[in-house]
RNA sequence: CAGAGUGUAGCUCAACUUGGUAGAGCGCCAGCUUUGGGAGCUGGAUAUAUCGGUUCAAAUCCGAUUACUCUGACCA
């Protein structure tokens, strides 16, 4: 990509009407565009993140042997009304032209129970288990935290179909195992963490926990790492306690973003088979890696899910610099690495402050001072650059 | 939904207290210059959230509406 061409920039100064890190960070980098409160469009540079978490998750979700689809967002009442959810208050209700009432869908096990019911008629067909990445509405009483909580949002949600109780629950195992590998690739930490079902289930659900300033969650932790984490809306222990589980560390109240959730449902919504649902939030996700992964200069991807794997600029005003570049730029395309070119007619410094603000994991310089083969990398992050030649830049940043 | 704050150019702000021709920086356009950490010079285009009231005169005072932010409530 040249970044003469691009739609969107990086911006000069932040937002004023952002508090929330990811979205300052976000907005100010390029990736992100304010169009209402909790209403986001992603530019182009965030479309390119967020396809790389969604190609991560797709991997996984594949691999536990989940089929993708696709359900619709305009789901009918009487829908809801066969669960009795039409009457919650986070559904945008519409009317068609028809006189229809039809709620915008802030969650699909309804939709997907019914066509469960229709497909998986007998034990031979179970278990079964689909999945799809789509927006959902939530008319939240209030959007805040940037794309943390916002009113449309993406959301990977996996339903599995299961003839036994004991299917599901090893099942759900399997999911959890999955969802841990997802959050690792993308470059988060993330607590397994036991939480209460809600209107869902009486059982504990498993919630995927951020550690981070931002969270709107409390969480309890074993300061000893033995695993033990709850959310604090269930734990029966309190912060400072010995930990129930190893007994050797105390435990510790954080704050922390829900990544992903797990929830048992059994038979809450169709007597036909035991039912479990999965959530991981991709938009989330991408707020959540800005949250714990930027510095005053900007964002630092973490390299599975970085817009572009290498950031390339060309400093200096002689003509034969600039073809170098272009050259290098040409090569690495047709190769088939993924690198943004700085080709515009800025002054260096604009480029060097413009590329911390992306954050692409590695930054390659070329200009009148680096000798002819050879490049300048720095690693995003790291304070010191090196000159190398080409073929050894293009082993370490793209090998 | 309650409380608080804010709304002036593409962006970030000034002018509002005390009513009287709306300014700046950055960005943008034209030109010159410059090229290792948000460069310089010259010229140019662009703005008072909406509706109403007070007044000779409203960005400024008053009322309503609306949008955004923050705190709380809410959060399958």
């Amino acid at each position: 990509m040249l970044q003469s061409r691009q739609f969107a920039r990086v911006l000069d100064q932040w937002p004023k009407d952002e508090e929330a890190i990811n979205a300052r960070y976000l907005i100010r980098a390029g990736f992100l565009s304010k169009t209402a409160a909790g209403v986001y469009t992603l530019l182009p540079l965030g479309q390119r993140v967020l396809h790389k978490i969604n190609a991560i998750i797709r991997e996984e979700m594949n691999g536990v042997g989940a089929e993708e689809l696709s359900m619709p967002a305009l789901i009918p009442k009487r829908i809801w009304e066969q669960s009795g959810r039409w009457e919650v208050p986070v559904v945008y209700k519409l009317t068609g032209a028809d006189g229809e009432e039809y709620g915008l869908g802030w969650t699909h096990e309804e939709v997907i129970a019914e066509i469960g019911e229709k497909y998986l008629v007998a034990e031979k067909f179970l278990p079964r288990a689909v999945y799809q990445i789509q927006t959902k509405f939530r008319k939240e009483a209030r959007a805040k935290s940037g794309i943390l909580r916002g009113r449309e949002f993406l959301m990977k949600d996996l339903y599995s179909f299961h003839a036994t109780e004991a299917d599901m629950r090893a099942y759900y195992e399997v999911v959890a195992e999955a969802y841990k590998r997802v959050f690792a690739r993308v470059g988060l930490q993330a607590l397994v963490c036991e939480a209460s079902g809600g209107d869902f289930t009486k059982d504990y659900t498993h919630e995927f926990q951020v550690v981070a300033e931002s969270g709107e969650d409390l969480i309890y932790v074993c300061e000893a790492g033995c695993g033990f984490c709850q959310n604090k809306e269930i734990a029966k222990v309190g912060a400072g306690e010995q930990c129930p589980q190893c007994s050797k560390g105390k435990i510790e109240e954080k704050k922390a973003i829900e990544v992903g959730n797990i929830f048992r449902l059994g038979k809450r919504f169709s007597e036909k088979f035991f039912m479990a649902s999965y959530g991981i939030g991709p938009t989330r996700v991408l707020g959540t890696i800005v949250e714990v992964s930027h510095d005053e200069q900007g964002i630092v991807w973490p390299e599975a899910v970085a817009p572009f794997q290498a950031h390339l600029l060309v400093l200096g005003k002689e003509e034969k610099t600039r073809e170098r570049a272009k050259d290098l730029y040409e090569k690495l395309i047709v190769q088939g690495h993924e690198v943004l070119f700085d080709d515009r007619e800025e002054p260096a410094g604009v480029k060097f402050v413009d590329a911390d603000m992306i954050g692409c994991p590695y930054r390659i310089v070329i200009s009148d001072r680096v000798p002819e083969g050879e490049v300048e990398i720095k690693k995003r992050g790291r304070a010191k650059s090196e000159v190398v030649g080409e073929e050894e830049m293009i082993k370490r940043v793209f090998g």
